[in-house]
RNA sequence: GCCCCCGUAGCUCAGUGGAUAGAGCACUGGCCUCCGGAGCCAGAAGCGAAGGUUCGAUUCCUUCCGGGGGUACCA
């Protein structure tokens, strides 16, 4: 629940002040909270502590509210207060209240909505989303991920947190080597097996490749000359090679699938990469799994885990005991050959995660972004945290349902087998960044979401994006015309705000007031959706003013001059709240 | 079998226990020679079903019905 009274200090001023009168009233102590009312009609805020203390006060809820009142000692910023249906109370703003916003807007610019936490509050989240495997280009989906997991990280910031954008990159183990030999039976014109990777970026690394390391790369060499990862010895690559031994395909050398598997990893990483900055998403850290092979961390955390007790030996697998922690049963992390399993990495990470987040005594958090299809995960990385010794409060996995692709209604089919499929880049440049991240943002993550390229195309009200941000541009417009016409603005000092009273203009002003709570709010919940949402109906605001109050109205500077720097605020605010989505504000479109 | 998500207007979706459940699309009808009509105003239409908890349930719990997804010593 957000809390208004925190963010706003002519709310904060009125919760304690009716937590005094009940005091006063001799009534049963209670959240004074505040809350808006849908209705216009019942005022700007309204408090339903009578209606709580009815029972513990044991008397009816009407009366709480009268003595409430009685004893209230009416803020200046509170023109009236009356009571309502069962026992709510209202409270009406004073006009004095709005003319202040605009003050504190324009003097907060960028920084309004925003919230400044002191050290103890603050905490350092670390953010991984996406993560898909580097064996591939990311499919629309992804862009699902990105465009969420990097607002949700927006917001947070904005609610006065530290965050790291992050994206575990999957650079061990057999499907590297598989990768690896894909591409390697594509450079020499081999026909692929049931195992492989296809689709039409395999040529493409292969080509890639070639160009950057000469023919040779593909082709199998004595054992003497050949060298894993580069150079240096990696245990990932040696584990690579031993697993081939089972699964490697006869035709390639399993040391080649290897080393030509390192590098189209981080060739398709690099693409990654691109398509999240192509979609604004840039993250501060690229997780190497290999990189937990190569420092021991893996074997490390395994003996950590040992000592601790947490484990056991089961037909010659190490298991961990994670179904005491939730689990549906417990997970193998080596197994009996010896091998340790992708949960042990994952276990390896999280460790290292939390001791980054934690460092210097900071305040840290751990937040998963994963797809409905990891949902299995859930239940055994809550576990793995226990297992580890994590504050289980502190670890959060969130899981989103899953994008359809469609082009005119009908399914794109998409298909890792046989590779075919659209990839990301090709999605935004078909339709643009904003639209897409929008699309994805707009919407809850427990809602499974159609991306229909035909729809999300047209630049009409099917894409609410637009909306939006026509209002940003209509107001850069409104700026433009004033300027051409030498309009004479005035500074806001000396503005009288005390002439905006319209209706228009008061909705606009109270849409303007609540970016500092839905900013809250949509952090606490990690909602995107909120923020969203909430920019619709500011611009929706916007838009009834400009059509009801003339600006540039003639023969009425003061009006004209309140209501610029009206517009002023309020372009401001939309601003910011398309900045937090990551969504351009055009100056014209 | 077990687990997760969803079911709100004709369609796509908001709505974290409060008062008369909101938008967009689609449909119908309007918008003064004037700041951008990608806009504004008006109309009609809805919480899958049944129980329970609560002063109060679209919201929490149970069951049922309907739709989607997940269930490895895979990666």
């Amino acid at each position: 629940m957000a809390r208004p009274e925190l963010l706003d200090p002519v709310l904060g001023d009125l919760a304690s002040r009716i937590r005094a009168a009940l005091l006063a009233a001799g009534l049963p102590e209670a959240e004074a909270d505040l809350e808006r009312p849908r209705q216009p009609e019942h005022g700007d805020w309204a408090t339903t502590a009578p209606l709580r203390l009815a029972k513990p006060a044991k008397r009816p809820p009407r009366e709480i509210a009268q003595a409430l009142i009685d004893h209230l000692d009416l803020p200046d910023a509170v023109e009236s207060v009356e009571i309502a249906g069962p026992g709510f109370v209202n409270f009406r703003l004073a006009h004095r209240y709005h003319e202040a916003l605009v003050h504190r807007v324009v003097a907060a610019g960028d920084d309004y909505g925003r919230r400044n936490r002191e050290q103890g509050e603050r905490e350092t989240v670390n953010v991984e989303f996406v993560s898909a495997n580097p064996t591939g280009p990311l499919h629309v989906g992804a862009g699902r991920w990105a465009a969420t997991g990097d607002a949700i990280a927006a917001l947070l910031e904005a609610d006065g947190h530290e965050v790291v954008r992050e994206y575990y990159v999957n650079d061990a183990g057999e499907q590297v080597r598989r990768f690896g030999e894909s591409v390697v039976l594509t450079a020499r014109g081999l026909p692929l097996g049931d195992d492989h990777y296809r689709g039409s970026y395999i040529p493409e690394v292969a080509e890639q490749l070639r160009a950057e390391h000469g023919d040779g790369l593909f082709e199998d060499i004595p054992d003497t000359e050949i060298q894993l990862g580069g150079g240096a010895e990696h245990a990932a690559d040696g584990e690579l090679v031993e697993d081939a031994a089972v699964t490697a395909d006869p035709r390639v050398d399993p040391r080649i699938g290897a080393r030509v598997g390192v590098l189209a990893v981080e060739a398709m990483r690099q693409r990654i990469q691109g398509q999240m900055h192509q979609l604004g998403v840039d993250f501060d850290v690229w997780f190497s799994e290999r990189h937990l092979h190569d420092t021991g961390a893996i074997e490390a955390v395994i003996g950590q885990l040992k000592a601790d007790g947490r484990t056991y030996e089961a037909d010659g697998a190490t298991y961990l005991r994670t179904e005491q922690f939730g689990d549906d049963k417990d997970r193998v992390i080596v197994r009996s050959d010896g091998r340790p399993t992708y949960f042990a990495s994952d276990l390896a990470y999280m460790r290292d995660k939390w001791e980054r987040v934690t460092a210097d005594g900071r305040s840290g958090r751990l937040y998963y972004l994963l797809g409905a299809d990891h949902h299995g995960y859930v239940g055994r990385l809550l576990a793995a945290a226990e297992c580890l010794g994590l504050p289980r409060d502190r670890v959060e996995v969130r899981i989103g349902q899953l994008v359809n692709l469609l082009r005119g209604g009908e399914p794109v089919r998409m298909s890792k087998r046989t590779g075919e499929m659209i990839a990301l880049d090709e999605v935004v440049d078909e339709v643009g960044p904003d639209v897409t991240r929008y699309h994805f943002l707009r919407q809850g993550l427990d809602t499974m979401v159609d991306f229909d390229l035909d729809v999300v195309a047209q630049q009409s009200m099917e894409n609410p994006v637009y909306y939006v941000q026509y209002a940003h541009a209509r107001i850069n417009s409104l700026i433009r015309t004033a300027d051409e016409r030498g309009f004479d603005h005035g500074s806001l000092e000396d503005a009288d705000l005390t002439r905006l009273t319209h209706p228009a203009e008061l909705q606009l002003l109270t849409a303007m007031a609540q970016l500092p709570i839905v900013v809250d709010d949509a952090a606490d919940l990690r909602a995107t959706q909120r923020l969203a949402r909430y920019a619709e109906e500011l611009a929706g605001t916007f838009h009834r003013f400009y059509t009801e109050c003339r600006v540039l109205v003639e023969g009425d500077d003061q009006l004209g001059q309140a209501r610029y720097w009206l517009a002023v605020a309020a372009k401001q605010v939309l601003v910011n709240a398309l900045a937090l989505l990551r969504v351009t504000a055009p100056e014209r479109m």
